[in-house]
DNA sequence: CTAGGGTTAG
């Protein structure tokens, strides 16, 4: 019998080496336990572990770990048996260990949550990880920090990130150009654009060669910054880089064009990839060399390029655009994913379509595309949006119960809509059920608790959530900061919203809509001067918005044909009116002149492409009844 | 590394 035998012989051991004396003792116990372990481990037989707990010891681990640094599989498997046992406690230097044997095996992401164990779990400090990385390793091994670093942007620790970069380069180790990435990517989620831009400078200057995912990264910012002819110049840096662009990087200039409200060229760009120098930089042969290469690469546009498509003709109301596109995508053979179905039902709700919405959610169905975690909160977000708060709320209770609500995500929007509805007892109760579900608020959570609080009870409770999103160290973004500005500037509280605007300034964190929040503070308060001062101050990052806040203050003070110049200024300027620009020149057009006066606005702006909705028409509507017409 | 939740203007 196998067993009688181990166990005979096992106690034979045990009992030689108490007559070889205590000092020799425990090596051969350990021998024989360490023997035993792997036994049963490479049998995946798990008991033992538990029965031998107290006999576990440090040097024991890490034999353990060394063993078996050729299945990473079974050793992480080790480690975290290990970890759940209370008997045995687990050095930072053995999960460092096992962190270099799951580096070294190209296991990232295993390595990656044993960080994230160590941050989260284990409260253990950036540093004191860095440190017993480089006693349990060596300080060469870049793959392992280069996780430690993408450990770090995870979870949000930016300053750690950075600093660790720093730290490294002192001891003339350099992370990976991936790493690098990586922390300018989180930079740009966080909407730190100004640290972006920082960073990669820093970067170029110590001699890192950007990679084509670099490049991307740099489209990506510019397009945030509004700033698109500069994005599609990127495209030339890359080609004199010998760099090559990819669909990735398009796809973003196609975004970027959409959402800059120049569709045509995001048409063109796809059509024709080469054709974007036109117009820009005027090099039409070095445009036909990038359509080349691109062609060459295989480059032609992907699911998600007709994706962007569709939601920037939805964007800019031409639904049934982008309807047409998605038919012309089935002719070439992509199939609609569900993110393609999602933007096309969260516009059909957002146009206040909710049966076509509907019907478009039972096609999805009947088409098989499974719908995913966006799709479960489009449709309470949709059904919120068209006044249907209590229908959303059934749906999204349906969702927990169905499991399908997992995430913050409709509990953000149904905070955001029933605080609305000024309901602050019901923000918080569906705060509350998160809360019992395990879910943890996020940014987006307490910006909405933000906005929520500076509408309905003024910025003082604001505050208190946003000390309380401090406590819970989560950074505040650039939409948090400005909700918070508004806020100030709401309560006419200048002096505040200075001392911020310097801080956010200092942070390097701001953008159009901080300055355009200021600036329809100045005007809702009659502060003239400054809001003239302010705007003749934004230069090149006013915007449409920008505008209408100046157009609408000159109405107000009577002075027409002012705001009329300046729709001419906007207009010189590339920016398009929309159906905000209409109603507050058309509301006060109607006051003060002739319906001729009206009429002849009214095509103006329809002309230079505005699309009404229900205000404008309502704006057109009491005209109408006032002039009798 | 890219679309789909929270900020500004009627």
């Amino acid at each position: 019998m196998f067993l009688g035998l181990h166990s005979s012989k096992s106690r034979y051991l045990f009992v030689r080496a108490l007559h070889i004396g205590p000092k020799l003792a425990s090596p051969g116990a350990e021998d024989i336990l360490f023997k035993a372990l792997c036994v049963n481990i490479r049998q995946k037989k798990w008991k033992i572990l538990n029965q031998l707990s107290s006999n576990l010891t440090n040097t024991l681990l890490s034999r353990i770990f060394r063993e078996f640094q050729a299945s990473p599989g079974l050793l992480l498997e080790i480690y975290q048996r290990i970890g759940e046992h209370k008997a045995i406690s687990h050095s930072l230097n053995s999960c460092c260990i096992t962190i270099h044997i799951m580096v070294g095996r190209k296991k990232y992401d295993d390595a990656l949550s044993l960080m994230e164990q160590l941050m989260i779990s284990k409260g253990h400090a950036a540093f004191e990880i860095f440190e017993a990385l480089i006693n349990t390793g060596s300080v060469s091994n870049i793959p392992v920090f280069d996780t430690l670093v993408r450990a770090c942007t995870r979870n949000g620790l930016t300053d750690d990130a950075y600093e660790l970069i720093k730290r490294l380069r002192i001891d003339s180790c350099w992370v990976s150009i991936h790493a690098m990435n990586n922390f300018l990517n989180h930079l740009l989620k966080i909407g730190d654009i100004g640290r972006f831009w920082i960073a990669y400078r820093e970067m170029i200057f110590f001699g890192y060669y950007e990679n084509v995912n670099t490049f991307n990264l740099l489209i990506l910012a510019l397009c945030k910054e509004c700033k698109l002819s500069e994005a599609f110049s990127v495209l030339y840096k890359m080609l004199k880089s010998g760099i090559i662009p990819n669909v990735v990087g398009v796809n973003m200039l196609v975004d970027g064009a959409c959402r800059a409200d120049k569709l045509d060229l995001a048409v063109k760009l796809i059509e024709k990839i080469g054709i974007m120098s036109m117009g820009y930089k005027g090099n039409p042969e070095l445009a036909e060399e990038i359509m080349g290469k691109m062609v060459i690469m295989g480059m032609s546009p992907n699911i998600r390029t007709y994706g962007i498509l569709v939601d920037g003709y939805s964007r800019n109301g031409f639904l049934e655009d982008a309807f047409r596109l998605c038919d012309e995508m089935v002719e070439k053979g992509l199939i609609p994913n569900s993110a393609v179905y999602n933007l096309l039902i969260h516009w059909l709700y957002m146009e206040g379509d909710v049966s076509g919405a509907l019907f478009l959610l039972s096609n999805m169905m009947k088409n098989c595309v499974p719908p995913d975690r966006f799709t479960h909160s489009i449709i309470v977000k949709g059904l919120c949006r068209n006044g249907q708060v209590n229908e959303a709320l059934r749906v999204h209770n349906w969702g927990l119960e169905k499991n399908l609500a997992k995430d913050v995500f409709s509990h953000n929007v149904l905070i955001d809509y029933i605080f609305r509805d000024k309901d602050i007892r019901g923000a918080k109760q569906v705060l509350c059920s998160m809360f019992v579900r395990g879910l943890v608020p996020d940014v987006v959570t307490y910006g909405t608790m933000i906005v929520g609080y500076c509408k309905a009870s003024g910025i003082e409770k604001a505050l208190d959530i946003y000390s309380e999103m401090i406590k819970m160290n989560k950074n505040p973004n650039l939409v948090i900061l400005n909700s918070i500005l508004d806020g100030f500037c709401k309560e006419d509280n200048f002096d505040y919203s200075g001392v911020l605007i310097g801080e956010m300034k200092r942070l390097n964190m701001y953008d159009a809509v901080t300055f355009n929040t200021l600036l329809s503070g100045y005007c809702c308060s009659g502060k003239i001067e400054e809001a003239f001062g302010l705007f003749n101050s934004m230069g090149k990052m006013a915007n449409k918005v920008t505008f209408n806040i100046m157009i609408n203050m000159l109405c107000k003070l009577g002075l027409f044909e002012h705001a009329k110049e300046l729709l001419g200024v906007m207009l010189c300027r590339g920016l398009k009116p929309d159906e905000i620009t209409y109603t507050t020149l058309i509301t006060s057009v109607s006051k003060t002149s002739s319906s001729e006066e009206v009429v002849k606005m009214h095509d103006y702006l329809v002309l230079r492409g505005v699309i009404p909705d229900e205000q404008t028409f309502k704006a057109v509507v009491s005209w109408v009844t006032e002039e009798g017409i």
